[in-house]
DNA sequence: ATACCTGGTATCAAGGAGGATACTACGATG
DNA sequence: CATCGTAGTATCCTCCTTGATACCAGGTAT
């Protein structure tokens, strides 16, 4: 996940770079609500992800700035994630998303019921 | 660039998916318009991107029922995409999108600076 | 005759993202 | 003493996407 390049400033091009990580989009959904610990977020993905992957993931949010890590000192460890100001600015797209992916859930239903 | 799943049927999970692709949503953006040539669309792109990688996405995205093609019987060729329905609904998503990729730039720049 | 135009497809190579697995620290609990 | 829980990192492997290149049709311009 190579980033930071906002090639031409241009915003669509800087908007599909951050996005491009396979779970981002979800993450910055989940982390609407407030702050979610490591564990957490991993047991809400609606599909198997592997620490690894989250781990990744949440890093390159964090070196882009949309999301905080704040950790604290504690045995087991505790870990939160949050949304940056950036990121919290980020909610009209996901409303928007929310809004276009439902509306598209039911034209590929529809689609699919007029093929058979 | 394998899709129409639906995982779960999740509205983000399904439009993070729709926009796996490297150049989909300034695709999109460029559609807003109105009907575009191939090699118009090629020329317009932000990046060089290769006739090949073009004709790829833009079969996705047609796959997915975003954009429609149209061909024209004439020599040399002539092919125009467009938005359909559903890929004229995107167009709140695209705002957002362009919105806060603006926002984006600002905020990076800044961060930049003060780091210097 | 040759090159050029459009809008592709076929094929191959390279790079990167994701997944699987093993390993870590540190304390609490059985 | 061994295991569990948290929140990771390090490595390796594999698959997918992208990019590069060559090739195609069919008519027109030089």
């Amino acid at each position: 996940m190579v980033k930071r390049d906002l090639t031409g400033l241009c915003p669509y091009v800087t908007s599909q770079k951050v996005l491009s990580g396979k779970w981002s989009i979800y993450l910055l959904y989940l982390l609407q609500e407030g702050p979610v610990r490591f564990n957490e977020l991993q047991r809400k993905m609606p599909e198997d992800i592997t620490h690894t992957t989250l781990s990744r993931q949440l890093k390159a949010l964090e070196w882009e700035g949309l999301i905080v890590r704040q950790e604290f000192s504690q045995i087991p460890p505790r870990v939160e994630y949050s949304l940056s100001e950036i990121g919290m600015k980020f909610e009209t797209v996901l409303e928007a998303l929310g809004d276009w992916g439902s509306e598209y859930i039911e034209f590929v239903k529809n689609k699919d019921t007029i093929k058979k």
